[in-house]
DNA sequence: CTGTACATGTAAGTAGTTACATGATTGG
DNA sequence: CCAATCATGTAACTACTTACATGTACAG
């Protein structure tokens, strides 16, 4: 892996135009941060790796009154490497973060089958994992505590829940790009 | 905060009975990974933390043909603090996992109304959450691209999944409860 | 003779946290 | 006068990862 989910994810944002740390973090914390959310100290630490990578480039700007600021967009090579992320569909789960969800968030910056084909991978993962729970309680002893039912329970009605939304969001997504095709105005 | 949430949780698991670091990554792999599954490694950094504190003690037990091994349980001191960490109701976001079914997983270390507290807790958390979100998609900007929305849906959905476990389970221990206290055999 | 299970651990790295440091402007 | 907003960053820490080191026994 060139780049990690957290460095693709911060290149995401800076490619969707051109975002000082501050600015992220605060559109984080209000907003985006249904995904991630993490502290401004965490994003000013992969920022410069970015630059470093040639992935984003920095631009300074001066202000009276206010502190300077630093603004990062998104290079060509930056652009083409968060493309080729969204893309790449791992089969494998990468330790941290599922990259699904961040993948479909990001995916107007790829063709719209990428997404697509996220969504599958994610289903597949989820489906594995509900049979796998689904087994586990059923040969649940009789003696383990409640609680340990209800934790099951708790994983297995998240997962049912996604997966209900990966359906709704590949119909979502096959619309759009049905109206797109015929040439119709797309949101 | 005394312990961690990660000692907590691992004080959990050898207070339900003595255990090898290699018998928890084994059965965080299998079965109660569904909460929780760091690696062994991690599992190994933590142990001796806990025996450092007074809240586990180590034994080691010589076996041939195969390595030793070194079973952990939880003293006194352990249960007493695993118990006074599952009775205590967090109201701020802890950073990481959030604590709620955690507590509950560890429910029967602690009196019956300490889950329900933490279940109370968590469905207060999930429906500010919710609400704000959906303040979020009210106000979404018309010309965002439909992923926005998509990822949005996601977070909502898992929410809403889990506020309805969380009603369920509340459920689940309200009858638990009075089947134990008028004398019938609890599970 | 190869791989899997048993068993513990180190090394090096990323991901994330809170608390602290600095400093101007604006609004109550 | 105090607090919030704007703005960047360091320090010290926990959490967690993979890869590596070491070694026996047993099953195919």
């Amino acid at each position: 892996m060139e780049l990690t989910t957290t460095e693709y994810t911060v290149l995401g944002l800076v490619a969707a135009g051109e975002r000082s740390g501050y600015d992220l973090a605060r559109s984080a914390a209000r907003g985006a941060g249904f995904m991630w959310a993490p502290s401004r100290s965490q994003i000013y630490k992969v920022l410069p790796r970015l630059v470093e990578g040639g992935y984003a480039r920095r631009r300074e700007v001066r202000q009276s009154g206010r502190p300077d600021k630093e603004l990062y967009a998104a290079t060509p090579l930056g652009r083409r490497a968060l493309r080729g992320w969204i893309e790449r569909v791992d089969h494998e789960p990468t330790p941290g973060v599922a990259p699904y969800v961040l993948k479909v968030f990001f995916g107007w910056a790829a063709p719209p089958e990428a997404s697509l084909r996220q969504l599958d991978a994610y289903r597949a993962v989820l489906t594995q994992r509900v049979e796998g729970w689904e087994e586990t309680r059923r040969t649940l002893d009789r003696d383990e505590p409640v609680h340990s039912r209800l934790a099951l329970e708790h994983g297995l009605a998240r997962a049912r829940a996604t997966l209900a939304w990966v359906d709704e969001a590949e119909r979502t997504l096959r619309r759009v790009a049905r109206r797109r095709v015929s040439g119709l105005k797309s949101s």
